[in-house]
RNA sequence: GGAGAGAUGUCCGAGUGGUUUAAGGAGCUGGUCUUGAAAACCAGUGAUACCGCAAGGUACCGGGGGUUCGAAUCCCUCUCUCUCCGCCA
């Protein structure tokens, strides 16, 4: 969410990022009730005061025991009135914050402008495309060879999008988790927060998924909780509402979590393998930072990501999102891109984003720059560290052997009880 | 699921319709005293949001609604916390 101020001093700028994102927003509509919005306030605030004075009046002459009648029926009218003013800021204020909600964050400055993903700019690469003497598989053959990835069975019991791993397929999957809590742990300083599957509305709203996403959530019928999309969401959420101490700034948090997705509007894509599904793992970096240290906090949040496929070998690249391509609320996004031999090209395994001050005002979280300062919005950030799914789908292609095995990176090993290589 | 008790400012904690448009205490800030500190004493103190160029004003006692000239206080409703009982991984 953007600041109202903010908006109504540089509608141009607005308007012109809008543009640069492809998003529509109706500012002109959002002008016109801001200008309603204060001069309703103004009118109700003016009769407010009117009516405590007369209140004091009347307490004063009824402990005289004078008659007080005529003021009683005075202010009855004065609080009509007043009923009428704020009955209409209400409805002024809730189609204010509707508008609100759905403009995006303004780009930083050095994001580049573009259309969609074929204008995102390569930052650096790691490693070098896996080659092979041998014919290649897919990871969705090659783990139903091996007995591993059993997409069928999950359709059976529960439907598309969904996989059981099995066997070393499942011990890869919880090693994957493990190593990447202890590295973030341990060598990046983050603290491990386990956090709940399910969140209300409020804090889907917070984080920016809705309201103008719902359709891409799972909601549990009955009840207003959503199924978590990234962890992002509860942990975020964590510090709503609150005002940090500036000292445990920045606060950096890694959390494991299942993530849920509805997929709406990917009918088609993707379609086999782990690599879109309506449930998969993902270890989550969250940060809360001083808006003067958001975007070194954004670089080293990337490396942190990226320092997991340096350990795990994975060749990869990294791209800055162009303006066309970039999350709602995201200011400046980095995608890490793993190389995957299926789709013979880089694949999102990882997206580090900074949203600047835009989830922290949704969310009300605030830090005090200063003692005795006004409080301000903190920053906050965050990025796969890395998508676990994905991950070993990028295991599973990038290190086959041609009869059909798969080598368990070195840094693995020891998560996966000594097991070097998956066979049949 | 049943029964009950709560939610007040940075914290603790009074307050059942108008000298409370939130007492008192703690904390914090400044001062007096002291070689310095502690203690004591004195004074100040909403780290809130909004409107306004400003002066100033309005709102805010868990959220929402209602009664009233006037609500922290009465009524309705929701959320959360705690205690006991039942059920349960």
């Amino acid at each position: 969410m953007l600041d109202i101020k903010f908006i109504r001093n540089n509608v141009e700028l607005v308007s012109e990022a809008l543009k640069k994102r492809n998003a529509e927003g109706n500012l002109d509509e959002f002008l016109k009730l801001d200008e309603e919005r204060r001069e309703l306030i103004r009118k109700s605030e003016d009769l407010k005061k009117t009516r405590n004075a007369v209140t004091q009046e009347i307490a004063k002459l009824k402990r005289e025991k004078k008659d007080i009648t005529h003021l009683t029926q005075e202010m009855k009218e004065v609080g009509k009135e007043i009923k009428g003013y704020d009955e209409r800021l209400k409805q002024v204020e809730e189609r204010l914050q509707g508008i609100l909600f759905e403009i995006p964050n303004i780009p930083n400055a050095d994001v580049p402008v573009g259309d969609s993903d074929d204008d995102n700019v390569e930052i650096r690469r790691w490693g070098e495309p896996s080659k092979f003497d041998f014919e290649a598989k897919a990871h969705w053959d090659l783990g139903e060879e091996l007995g591993i990835l059993d997409p069928k069975t999950a359709a059976k019991v529960t439907g598309a999008r969904f996989t059981f791993l099995k066997g070393a397929g499942a011990r890869l999957e919880r090693a994957l988790v493990n190593f990447m809590l202890d590295l973030h742990t341990t060598e990046h300083g983050y603290t491990e927060v386990f956090p709940p599957y399910m969140v209300h509305r409020r804090s889907m709203t917070g984080t920016g998924q809705l309201p103008k996403f719902e359709e891409d959530a799972f909601k549990i019928q009955g009840t207003d909780y959503f199924m978590i999309p990234t962890a992002e969401v509860p942990v975020t959420n964590m510090y709503r509402g609150e005002i940090l101490d500036r000292d445990i700034l920045p606060i950096k948090h890694v959390a494991y979590s299942a993530c849920f997705r509805a997929e709406a509007g990917s009918a088609g894509r993707d379609t086999r393998g782990l690599i879109r599904q309506h449930q998969f793992n993902k270890v989550e970096l969250v940060k809360f930072a001083k808006p003067e240290e958001s975007y070194d906090e954004l670089e080293k949040l990337t490396n942190d990501a990226e320092e997991v496929l340096k350990k795990l070998g994975l060749p990869y690249r990294v791209v800055v999102l162009c303006t066309g391509d970039l999350g709602f609320s995201s200011a400046k996004t980095y995608d890490i891109e793993v190389w995957m031999p299926s789709y013979g090209r880089y694949v999102e395994i990882s997206s580090c984003s900074n949203f600047e001050d835009f989830q922290a005002r949704r969310a009300d979280i605030k830090y005090r720059p200063a003692k005795g300062e006004k409080a301000t919005y903190v920053h906050t950030l965050n990025g796969s560290g890395v998508a676990i799914g994905r991950t070993v789908a990028a295991i599973i292609e990038n290190y086959q052997q041609k009869d059909g095995s798969i080598e368990i990176p070195e840094a693995l090993v020891p998560y996966m009880g000594g097991i070097e290589r998956i066979t049949k």
